[in-house]
DNA sequence: ACAGGATCCTGGGGGC
DNA sequence: TGCCCCCAGGATCCTG
């Protein structure tokens, strides 16, 4: 399930490979993408080359010559990897990109919640992310618009760090482990933060991005990088998977519930609720 | 405004 | 062995 650092480590991979290369065919089109867009797939990329391959939250940013861009999204199993043409069939490819050198650009993805968009020249890719309501990098937060986006918000700050609009690029796995850094439980409300708490969280997703994409994002269960290398820092999630054992902090059982539709782990005794206490801890007020 | 559920989608794993 | 059901969760939509 990638996040924004196994997102930046496949663009890390990627960029070196993809670089001036010309697109000279496209041999899988992305009809049963959900979303797709009923373009011409192949009149649009074909004899196009690559500029820059970015990042954006969880969007993979190809900047393409003509100042057209394809956006990919992985969802939750896409896999973006630079393949020699002619290989072994792959299942559940969806978009195929054949380039200069006898290579191709695969994305694969088993449970289609990923996406592709073509954007022209026209459809400038400097309004695109804010037309769509993303919100900042996360290393770009400001401390000020952090605390007031947040404490403005009765939602719980699971939902909070989860929604794309506030925050790009957190996903399930590093909103658990960014809390449990923090040591704030994930059902406290944003607008029971003091500012001091927010700022801790604000560093601790930073911190965790950062450790995360040092070790190649963390493999769960589909993830690969660019090159097919997995990621690393699944051995380093702390509360995230790990339901019942003891905390590495204070050997209370990690706990697992549901919030925000999403099986949220953390652990009951260190991550303090400012009075919201969800599984009888004694911490907070 | 927010929570919660349903939806999309497939493969893997547990239980029987 | 085989079958059924549940689970995973990114984003979006709908309902209460």
């Amino acid at each position: 399930m990638p996040e924004l650092p196994e997102v930046e480590t496949i663009v890390r991979d990627l960029r070196p490979v993809l670089k001036r290369r010309k697109i000279t065919g496209v041999s899988r089109l992305p009809t049963k993408m959900r979303r797709a867009e009923p373009i011409d797939w192949t009149g649009s990329l074909v004899g196009l080359s690559w500029k820059r391959v970015t990042r954006r939250g969880k969007w993979i940013v190809n900047e393409l010559s003509a100042d057209c861009h394809l956006l990919i999204h992985l969802g939750m199993t896409g896999q973006l990897q630079v393949q020699k043409m002619g290989g072994n069939e792959i299942d559940h490819l969806h978009l195929q990109i054949e380039l200069d050198n006898g290579k191709c650009l695969q994305f694969r993805d088993v449970r289609r919640f990923g996406a592709v968009r073509f954007l022209t020249a026209e459809q400038a890719l400097a309004t695109y992310f804010d037309e769509e309501g993303l919100g900042p990098e996360p290393f770009q937060v400001d401390p000020a618009y952090w605390f007031k986006r947040l404490n403005s918000s009765q939602r719980n700050l699971k939902a909070l760090l989860l929604d794309q609009g506030i925050v790009a690029g957190v996903g399930n796995i590093y909103a658990d482990e960014a809390l449990f850094r923090a040591r704030l439980a994930p059902v406290l409300r944003g607008c029971d933060l003091k500012p001091a708490q927010a700022e801790s969280l604000r560093l601790a997703v930073e911190e965790v991005l950062q450790d995360a994409i040092s070790k190649r994002g963390s493999t769960i269960r589909d993830y690969i990088g660019g090159s097919g290398l997995k990621g690393g820092f699944q051995n380093n999630l702390r509360v995230y998977g790990r339901t019942g054992d003891p905390c590495v902090r204070c050997s209370m059982p990690v706990a697992k519930i549901d919030l925000a539709g999403r099986s949220t782990h953390f652990c009951p005794r260190c991550q303090v609720g400012n009075g919201r206490q969800p599984l009888g801890s004694k911490e907070g007020r």
